[in-house]
DNA sequence: GTGAAAGCGCTAACAC
DNA sequence: GTGTTAGCGCTTTCAC
């Protein structure tokens, strides 16, 4: 088995030098390159099998056509999908996307961090477990990486989200317009802005309506705080609905009134947000609030294949009926 | 804004060669380094807040430490497990993981074949769309690629796998032990293993028990899939039960049945296989056979990283009592 | 114990 | 139109 075929002995088979079949291969050979020598060119790489060496070309060339998405959990389905765009776009780029799952653990992000500067990837879309500090940031730029956050804000930065104030606003007045009143509020954590600007739309639309939420939680946006959660809520109050943070824990949510014994919708309704893929094979389905996340990774790579400035984007949400919510008598 | 520092930059700034500094950042400092020199030289990568350049070295090291993951579809939420699995071990060895989806496609997935030998990776975890020809392989071989199959077997090569024989019938037994009788099959594709073994499975049990299938059919293994198949068994044949030759095909399964009006499980069985996150939060939980996804991919991971040649591997399936399967009157 | 020098495979000035 | 040459940033003999 001999070595890997390099460019000099391409250039050797078809007896030109290495910079005309580097010519080649990158497409230089607008300027009037004799077809014929072309075609030998082109022979000698087909016979030898030839395959470019990535980090030679990288060093050369100071970019990597790899792109990173630092993440908190990859098997919420929530960020898959929205990864899946995200790589859509960047292949559509010739460029690589390098997945990073930080597990919501921040020293696993912090440590990601600094593999991403050591891997020179050429962007970066960013859905920090909780807001980072400026310094790391900083240290990116440093290294020239371009940074877009997704799904979560963090003030001075570029961001692609969802309307996410807009979406519980509109959510919280559909649920009250049902006729629910005695609201209970299962917030993400409280320093990710996306959980934050949830429970702001929420509570903005109670207050809009003259009503008090009868409790607000915080859980981490997993299937077992809507479980453990709504099983305090329920045994401290009396309410008539549970709104959660997002669909993971207003299906953990569901389980919990299930087991209970509680009829769901009619003695207890329960809405989510996102829209998650299994948010409609629950029973009932899920009313939650759509949340356009192959939509959101798109834009994001955009927004770091784009040769402008990045700027912030904030994308619609749209009100899902489900059966978790239903008029009351 | 200055550009990045190197190797040199740190040297000049601590009097010594890129050699010295060079044999800090890789440990060579065994070999009795004066503890003042190595002194200057960590204070010196401290102030410039040097991060090696990744290109550099791999060009010269000739590894990447880079593994990837070639998989069908990361939304699927039994790969998004298993990569999982196989990130978390790459972490442990100081490793990137690359996850490539070929969203299914032959086409998407030979033009990632083709980026991973440029990109040098060190190790290939593969779960082909279909049986890949045995060329292709040879070429990863000839790169120098070590390659495990995950998932779904190729002769020849070695691969870390479920006993999908070994759950199918077992499953059949189990549903066949509850009193229905009258069953069709749902099978995965008819050129992946996976689906190949546990069709075999099924019918291997069926033959022991003196039982002819009713029908067989093959889907895509996604819930569409299990969906329209199901409308199309239940038109044409009389069954009181369907197995599925995984989840998603089943909860697709079990939609369909719920808007024709049938009632899982009295009037009809369902079982699914690999008992997905979500495998129990439809309504009844599946009946389904747990495929350990998670380990799979640490598996996968460990023979890559392991340094003795590959062998393959099984991993146990057991059979998870859901309540799409009940005993018949 | 430390340094000088060569070279990994490629591309981009610059020559001709 | 094509080739010569230098160098991207690092590691690794080999020398002292």
């Amino acid at each position: 088995m001999g070595r890997r075929p390099t460019i000099k002995d391409v250039a050797r088979k078809a007896n030109v030098s290495p910079t005309t079949v580097s010519r080649v291969l990158n497409g230089d050979d607008a300027n009037h390159m004799r077809p014929e020598t072309k075609q030998r060119v082109l022979q000698a790489l087909e016979e030898l099998g030839y395959v470019p060496n990535k980090a030679a070309r990288v060093l050369r060339r100071r970019l990597t056509g790899v792109i990173a998405l630092l993440l908190p959990d990859i098997s919420n389905p929530f960020f898959a999908c929205l990864a899946r765009g995200a790589a859509m776009v960047a292949f559509q780029h010739n460029a690589s996307t390098l997945i990073c799952d930080s597990e919501h653990c921040l020293e696993k992000e912090t440590r990601y961090l600094d593999i991403l500067i050591e891997e020179g990837v050429d962007g970066l879309i960013f859905i920090p477990v909780s807001r980072p500090n400026e310094e790391k940031l900083q240290r990116l730029r440093r290294f020239g990486i371009k940074v877009v956050f997704a799904d979560r804000r963090v003030e001075g930065w570029a961001v692609i989200e969802a309307d996410n104030f807009g979406g519980a606003y509109k959510l919280t007045e559909y649920v009250l317009s049902l006729g629910y009143s005695h609201i209970a509020y299962i917030a993400g954590p409280p320093n990710v802005s996306t959980a934050q600007d949830r429970l702001n739309g929420f509570s903005a639309a109670m207050e809009a309506r003259g009503k008090a939420p009868v409790a607000i939680f915080y859980g981490d946006f997993t299937f077992e705080a809507g479980y453990d959660l709504t099983r305090q809520v329920l045994r401290e109050h009396s309410v008539d609905a549970i709104l959660c943070g997002n669909d993971l824990m207003a299906i953990g949510s569901l389980y919990a009134a299930k087991e209970l014994g509680i009829s769901v919708p009619n003695d207890l309704g329960i809405a989510g947000f996102d829209q998650i893929p299994y948010a409609n094979l629950v029973h009932p389905p899920l009313t939650t609030a759509r949340v356009p996340a192959f939509e959101i990774g798109q834009e994001a790579a955009n927004a770091l294949f784009g040769s402008s400035d990045i700027q912030g984007k904030k994308l619609d949400v749209e009100i899902i009926l489900g059966g978790t919510c239903v008029p009351r008598r």
